[in-house]
RNA sequence: GGUUCCGUAGCUCAGUUGGAUAGAGCAACAGCCUUCUAAGCUGUGGGUCGAGCGUUCGAGUCGCUCCGGAAUCACCA
């Protein structure tokens, strides 16, 4: 529609005043709420052209539009603004051409498809995932299904940071506390079992530094010089050298932390297509940076320790190596990147991870490239913001910590609390009831998570997550469940929508707008994958709801007695129900049948 | 201190490449179920868009300065 008035403006500004417009001369948007027409053109910037001032220009422009277009019906002229009225028609023809489109919205990769990793969650292994971790997994998983959608092969992948100190403090908790306790032996969560022994650790060390402070040592050196840490530190050795008990320790205690991992995993309906491991990537890094440095792209200092400038880029020198050899976060970051584009030869690669880490992720980038890898101008960096709580940050420290499992469990039992007393669960026996709920759920807390900016910080309400009502999950998925509903009634009634009628009605306001709303919905999906940005996902979806829910309850659908009429509403229901279950798949969120 | 990001209603957030009188939800108050699901719909009140200067026909949006907050600048990850 936009494209049609277009050229139709081109068309107009060549007749009338025998220039051609350039592209950013045609500035159409859509008309706002509070005047009447449905696109505007801005004519300021065309004033230029046509030697007038921008009212006349836009008058000038309406009338021609309005007697060479058919699909203009009327136009207004509003100081420069130009608001044009698309006979409504239009509109309904626009309805019949997009519920022909078989998934719409959606693109098909074709040949020329780029092929995009997608990392996100990465995990250390010493402990259950947390609220942080839940909206990096949610913008993951979703960033993952947009750019699916917008026409990309998508590989969702996974690091998961299964060495190092953290894994071993573990470990030395577990040897000499658990008495050999097992997540099977206590009932518990392997990650949880694992985290537990972990907090222990902390528990333990801080007893001990204390002592150590009492007599006489600074904090930094207590901490340091407790047996605990040291131990810890003695089983990292043991474990690089490949300590046959140590391994098969660390193992057993990941393989528990894996189990957990994979629970919330499928709770929160989150999925990769290949898990990398630090423990395997590290190597290939520092072979990486050795054969850099024999290419003379790195600088090895006197005490052993290899760096990388980047001073002339105008960030710092940075560590690649350790002066023992050993290897850096940085290492393992440029092995894992290597690997990666061996494996897929990518043209993009994005990186799910907090801001925290944005000036790691600028380094990586420049170490590729200088180290020769020209694919590493494909790295994006998707960074969003920290999840905070009313009260301040989260402190893991301090146990302020929103455990991902609680929450998950908190959503669904508020979800079934709420579904229980509105009524709302008559008919369905246990298993459906647990699912719908938990539907219901999980649907509020990944909108609640999923609508914010991403590079915003956000502010984590747990009294505001399990609202249901307003600009919510539920709300959402309760407008889709309402159209579900009244087209199982239509199959019952064996009312149907016949596709060749519905472009002869003249819709009214309501059914306009929601058509307008169903019309951008391609669009915005890409703009959504340019932009990194499931927020426009969201918040799309909402307005499409309260749209349709103004209609719903405006006018009747299948109570219409105007069959041509009927037909109709009964299509553009059917249609905004099929964009909304979209959208909210390109959220990571289910639709239920009902609720 | 350097670099980066953020600041919009009491609270949580939207606000397209600069466009018209800055929008939602929550909370508060007042209405609407004999009807296709009231987890809905309608209405009322609520703003110096952190402050100032500049660019522009036009600035919440762009530039500069300042204020406030966050992150980062590790032989941590």
């Amino acid at each position: 529609m936009e494209n049609l008035l277009r050229t139709g403006i081109r068309e107009a500004v060549r007749s009338l005043y025998g220039k051609d417009a350039s592209d950013d001369q045609l500035q159409i948007q859509k008309t706002r709420k509070e005047f009447e027409g449905d696109l505007t053109l801005v004519a300021f910037p065309l004033a230029s052209l046509s030697q007038r001032s921008p009212e006349k220009t836009a008058g000038e422009i309406g009338e021609y539009l309005a007697a060479h277009l058919d699909a203009v019906s009327g136009y207004n002229v509003i100081k420069g603004f130009l608001n044009v009225t698309i006979a409504p028609a239009e509109w309904a023809r626009t309805l019949q051409e997009i519920s022909g489109v078989t998934r719409y919205g959606f693109m098909v990769p074709g040949p020329e498809a780029e092929t995009v990793v997608i990392e996100y969650s990465s995990p250390n292994t010493n402990k259950p995932l947390h609220l942080g971790h839940i909206r990096n997994n949610l913008l993951g998983f979703s960033l993952s299904r947009i750019c699916e959608a917008a026409g990309n092969n998508v590989i969702r992948t996974n690091i998961v940071n299964d060495r190092g100190i953290h894994i071993c403090k573990s470990m030395v908790a577990w040897q000499k506390f658990a008495n050999g306790a097992t997540p099977a032996t206590t009932g518990k969560k392997g990650d949880h079992f694992v985290g537990d022994y972990y907090v222990l650790f902390e528990k333990q060390l801080r007893e001990e530094a204390e002592k150590l402070i009492a007599a006489g040592a600074t904090p930094e050196e207590a901490r340091d010089n407790a047996p605990l840490m040291q131990e810890a530190r003695r089983m990292l050795v043991k474990w690089e050298a490949g300590d046959p008990d140590t391994v098969s320790l660390w193992q057993m205690m990941n393989s528990w932390v894996y189990e957990g991992f994979d629970v919330t995993y499928r709770a929160l309906g989150v999925e990769f297509d290949k898990i990398y491991y630090e423990s395997d990537t590290y190597k290939v890094g520092k072979e990486i940076v050795l054969r850099s440095l024999g290419e003379g792209h790195l600088v090895r200092r006197d005490d052993g320790s290899v760096w990388i400038d980047l001073t002339a880029d105008k960030l710092d020198q940075k560590l690649l190596l350790r002066s023992d050899g050993t290897a850096v976060y940085m290492t393992q970051d440029l092995g894992t990147a290597v690997i990666r584009y061996n494996d897929y030869h990518f043209n993009r690669h994005i990186y799910v991870v907090g801001n925290e880490q944005n000036y790691h992720f600028q380094v990586l980038a420049l170490t590729l490239l200088r180290m020769g890898y020209d694919w590493a101008g494909g790295l994006h960096h998707f960074s969003y913001g920290m999840v905070e709580l009313p009260e301040g940050k989260m402190k893991s420290r301090e146990g302020k910590v929103v455990d991902a499992d609680d929450l998950i469990a908190e959503m669904t039992e508020t979800a079934t609390v709420m579904s229980q007393e509105l009524g709302k669960l008559g008919g369905y026996n246990e298993t459906e009831k647990r699912n719908i709920c938990r539907q219901i759920g999980l649907g509020a807390l990944k909108y609640y998570i999923l609508k914010v900016d991403p590079r915003k910080n956000m502010t984590f309400n747990p009294a505001e997550s399990i609202d249901f009502n307003g600009n919510t999950g539920p709300f959402i998925q309760y407008t889709y469940a309402r159209i579900r509903s009244v087209m199982k009634k239509a199959g019952e009634t064996g009312v149907k929508a016949a596709n060749e009628t519905v472009g002869g009605v003249i819709p009214n306001l309501k059914e306009v707008s929601v058509i307008k709303l169903l019309n951008d919905f391609p669009a915005l999906v890409r703009e959504a994958a340019t932009g990194m940005s499931p927020a426009l996902i969201a918040n799309y979806c909402y307005e499409l709801a309260r749209e349709f829910n103004q209609f719903y309850h405006d006018f009747t659908i299948l109570g219409e007695s105007d069959e041509m009429l009927r037909s109709f509403r009964l299509r553009l229901s059917e249609m905004t129900g099929k964009v909304l279950e979209s959208g909210l798949w390109l959220l990571g969120i289910e639709a239920p049948e009902r609720m």
